[in-house]
DNA sequence: CCTATTTTGTTACCATGATAACTAAAGGGG
DNA sequence: CCCCTTTAGTTATCATGGTAACAAAATAGG
């Protein structure tokens, strides 16, 4: 994603503001700022993880099974739940990640329709190595918002 | 995109921070959250252009042109410039543009390889029509982020 | 002036997001 | 117990982002 360079002025914005008249400009241009930096970041991030042919949504996948506290494993909906993707999307992923062996299946007994996933260990050293610099992108944007 | 549902508490971060230790895990959740909250107001204004068969970077790109105070026209390589999208996606989504009738392209005598794009009528008008709901989601975001 | 480099924009290809429509299994009311 | 609805997950198709490699025109240097 991504989003204009130059934000406009407050004064370029109260130009276009009388299409919605109980805004401030300057509240506008805030939003815009926001926008614009969480862009930045978030491209930054995916460029992250592309360069080592892997992708956000497949990290967050392996931290969100890693993370929950009472199970090793996860559910196909309750993965879709958390990570808020679309479950096409996520059927997609998982599919690849399990042939990658970073997850691995198991149904449930009750109920066929069931697919729970848990990390192999290379999902788990997987994490590990993409820990660090994932951290560092985040912290060098706190340092950056706080400036 | 898309960030988790759930953020980590500050607590699950330190146990992660030691991957980066400079860091304060307050501030790793702040970014988060910011990220989180732009994420959805641009999956928000992604669906609201998709919904009416347009696109958010259609929409910057008649704002670029549109605001550009010196003449009423700009060159394709200031367009990439300016909505900081890679060059190909530019190429195709002008294209777009121009066979739907809302840009015109005039070439420049001196340099054959140059073009510059204008607003046709339709592309003002399409300003107007998409403006106001473009903006009742920014300033809905402004709300929210002030409380 | 003619070749080599730079600049401008395009083509080809892939990754990742979305929605709509589908299959298969489970559940529920008669 | 059987059909109808609901739930779980997949398939098909499309839009939009990216990089790499390219073509054509302009420029620069011998």
């Amino acid at each position: 994603m991504f989003f204009l360079k130059d934000l406009p002025t407050p004064d370029m914005t109260s130009q276009y503001a009388r299409y919605y008249a109980p805004l401030e400009p300057e509240q506008i241009v805030d939003v815009l700022t926001e926008l614009r930096r969480a862009s930045l970041l978030i491209r930054d991030i995916e460029a992250y993880f592309r360069e080592r042919d892997f992708s956000l949504l497949r990290f967050l996948i392996l931290i969100i099974i890693d993370r929950q506290s009472d199970r090793d494993y996860l559910q196909f909906s309750e993965i879709v739940e958390k990570v808020d993707v679309s479950k096409p999307v996520v059927t997609r992923t998982i599919k690849c990640m399990v042939e990658a062996g970073l997850l691995s299946m198991h149904g449930d007994e009750a109920d066929k329709r069931i697919k729970n996933y848990s990390l192999t260990d290379a999902g788990k050293a997987c994490i590990q190595d993409l820990f660090p610099g994932y951290f560092k992108l985040l912290g060098a944007a706190a340092g950056k918002s706080n400036s």
